[in-house]
DNA sequence: TGCTAACCTGA
DNA sequence: CAGGTTAGC
């Protein structure tokens, strides 16, 4: 079973900013009050809720989740978490908002931003892309209008992703869930809020046997194996964050149960290397129906990907990958216009 | 920059 | 069968 968070009950009513509002007598003692912050806008980003969802939940990230709120003209809230930072997100009439709890405020009011990727001028690294030559990509960007990619810290999306080997959205958020909930570290704000995700030196210290109880499956021997290894060399995560993308990359290679694709996706979404262009099914789906390279070998295919979408491939991969899953379920003999 | 099966588990 | 990697032809 996967734990309950966010706890609803914190969700209801105003902003619970009144300090001097004594807990009631009558409130268990065992749920500690914690008061979150009041909604705030952010600036830079007004996705529609599906680019938000496909943002937050489209493959990208395993620890966000949303709520539907019925209650008012919001219909729907997503909370989120990674590194110490818990936070929610909604829409609001179009603009979208953002609270935390209070005492993570200041820390997230600086963190979200480059979470979401929102210090990047994400319009000039859209038109960067070759979409005045390329019609399938035009649409893709049409279909999902300010689609970000995320910037998640490196070790988390490691895990993550480590964790996703021939396995859906769901099921990885529910590997990382129950990773979390055992053997990660409870927030300091609340134990009705989400626990970290377990450090990599955590990590080793976990026997194979209970990560497999997490469902992990044979992918708890690589983030077994992966562990020891990081485990041993202190630095090694961060030092391969400041590396250039093909030395990055190799690093990452010789982690056992990383290949090519998971290393592309925690460089693409974890270390912000726009160059990154994973090659899973649906991109080898998509590039083959839609730029008709029949036949074509994922190692091709990635080269085919970066010599035609330039130094943010990993930006067009996103749309590319968003519209397939989206639009491209059955085959079509759409576009063959050049 | 070969190719294929085995690897765990459940929506 | 699923958003993959690895061992072993």
């Amino acid at each position: 079973m996967v734990g309950c968070w966010p706890p609803i009950k914190a969700i209801s009513g105003k902003n619970p900013r009144a300090l001097n509002c004594a807990q009631r007598a009558d409130e268990p003692p065992v749920s500690p009050q914690f008061l979150w912050s009041d909604w705030q806008g952010l600036t830079g980003w007004q996705p529609s809720a599906d680019v938000l969802a496909e943002t937050l939940d489209g493959g990208q990230a395993f620890r966000w989740r949303r709520e539907a709120v019925t209650s008012s003209q919001i219909s729907e809230i997503w909370t989120g978490t990674w590194s110490g930072q818990v936070a929610q997100l909604r829409l609001n009439h179009h603009q979208l908002e953002w609270r935390t709890p209070a005492a993570h405020y200041a820390a997230t009011a600086v963190a979200l931003p480059r979470y979401l990727g929102l210090d990047l001028d994400h319009h000039a690294l859209v038109d960067s892309l070759p979409w005045r030559s390329d019609p399938h990509l035009a649409r893709c960007l049409v279909a999902f209008p300010g689609l970000r990619i995320l910037r998640q810290p490196l070790g988390e999306t490691l895990l993550g992703f480590l964790c996703s080997a021939t396995k859906q959205i769901v099921q990885i958020k529910q590997m990382v869930a129950l990773l979390a909930e055992r053997h990660g570290a409870a927030s300091p704000a609340a134990t009705t809020l989400p626990h970290r995700l377990p450090t990599w030196t955590e990590l080793a210290a976990i026997p194979e046997i209970d990560l497999r109880a997490c469902l992990l499956g044979f992918r708890a021997k690589y983030i077994h194996a992966s562990a020891q290894y990081l485990a041993s060399h202190p630095g090694w995560l961060e030092e391969t964050e400041q590396l250039p993308y093909a030395a990055a990359k190799a690093r990452l290679l010789t982690l056992p149960g990383v290949g090519e694709k998971v290393a592309d996706c925690v460089l693409l979404f974890g270390a912000g290397q726009l160059a990154a262009f994973p090659v899973d099914t649906w991109i080898l789906q998509s590039l083959e129906r839609r730029y008709q390279l029949t036949g074509w070998k994922p190692a091709q295919i990635a080269q085919f990907g970066r010599a035609h979408f330039g130094p943010n491939a990993g930006l067009a991969q996103q749309y590319l990958f968003s519209w397939e899953r989206k639009f491209g379920r059955h085959p079509s003999p759409d576009t063959a216009a050049k």
